[in-house]
DNA sequence: GCAAAAGTATGATTTAAATCATACTTTTAA
DNA sequence: TTAAAAGTATGATTTAAATCATACTTTTGC
């Protein structure tokens, strides 16, 4: 892993804003920046889990993946979210893998210094708790897409959830920029099935497209597709 | 809900187990003990919460449900196990159903009072946090397998899930009886195609059947469907 | 104890989406 | 800057599994 030159200003993602304040000199002195470029890996599934990772800058897909090309995108990290907490709990291997989709600064910390400071900061494994808790509730929601919607339908769930996670700029396109593959493997599906829902999705004016942006013209119609 | 007869010995469930001696009577002051008949709904998808379940004898399934029929089933709840715990976090209904497979006692606390249980009991909220991670990392990979497997395997894949949760007998046969529609449920299919894999896996001596009861006879010939 | 309901097996048919194929465009890095 | 690689659109074909259909068996509750 590269060393960021940026240093994390100990205030902005989950763990800084969570913990007691007489802890963040702790989390100065084991908190590690590195610098990961478009497409690099930050870890991968199998791997031995090495800590925890806070996303300072730039976004990061946590995904899984099969064979030759085949993967399914789980969830975007995005500034100040924690990433790689799936390698806490028993197993000692990364379930998922994360790749940078642009260029990220991460924040790191060993499992063993995580785990002192769950001990000293109640108020975090706490939060974490319904953290994870949350993350569940949106894990089996996709399952139950995955299983029981079609193709259609979960290519617009993905879009709505993705305005949600990163929001929209003036001109109305969702603030990430994405490849239609990884579109795809986010509702799915394969991108030539995905290439044609999105075609019909903005024929009938319910999408637009500008280069690799999207922007969601009628919400309620996508809304109707998820149900 | 049916008050039971029978109460709880606060000794056998994760919260009794893991929670400080000292509270065990502020436990056994507010936790209700509930018996269900086979069949019954414990609660519901979309329902408010209410609170936290232990599963003090019998056996639970985890499901969500569409319409008229269709439903997968996310997890099986056997003695001891917590349920109800994805009512956690800050929406305050269930994202699924829990309906009880035989006759089953529960225990039950009120979202409040396991709150405050958490909030004096640190190393019961350190050990949930790390049961949450468990339980996510099994999500996202049964999530793996319904968008990746083919039903032969996912149907494989259920079956070594039950040996594992639920063990097997003398003769060889898992300790679980479920009907085959419940089984495809597992697998995330129709019973019709469960079926027909099933019948499939017999004729090759793969695995046994004896009235509702199933045996593996070739574990890694399952094994490797899976993967 | 028996009728109705629920569950099961198996075959035939349909269908949604994956795969295969091709031509084209954009991005990347030497 | 330019060739190779990666990504994209669209059409044709295949396929796994859902759905439909029917006959049969087991379970349930009055």
């Amino acid at each position: 892993m590269n060393n960021s030159d940026i240093n994390c200003d100990l205030h902005s993602c989950f763990l800084c804003k969570t913990c007691l304040k007489e802890w963040i000199p702790a989390l100065e002195k084991h908190r590690k920046n590195f610098l990961f470029k478009k497409g690099e890996k930050i870890f991968s599934e199998g791997e031995n889990v090495k800590g925890i990772f806070f996303l300072y800058s730039g976004k990061v897909k946590i995904h899984k993946q099969w064979g030759s090309g085949k993967q399914l995108i789980l969830h975007f990290a995005r500034e100040g979210n924690i990433f790689g907490f799936r390698g806490l709990g028993n197993e000692n291997v990364y379930p998922v893998s994360a790749t940078a989709l642009e260029e990220v600064v991460v924040c790191f910390v060993t499992t063993s210094f995580f785990e002192s400071t769950l001990k000293v900061n109640h108020e975090l494994t706490y939060k974490l708790m319904k953290f994870y808790a949350g993350e569940m509730r949106d894990a089996e929601k996709r399952m139950g897409s995955l299983f029981h919607s079609e193709v259609k339908g979960r290519v617009a769930e993905s879009l709505l959830l993705l305005k949600n996670q990163f929001g929209e700029n003036e001109e109305g396109f969702i603030n990430i920029s994405l490849t239609k593959q990884d579109l795809a493997s986010y509702a799915g599906t394969t991108y030539e099935t995905y290439s044609r829902v999105i075609s019909e999705l903005e024929k009938h004016k319910v999408i637009k497209q500008s280069g690799k942006f999207i922007g969601i013209l009628k919400e309620a119609r996508l809304q109707k597709l998820v149900d």
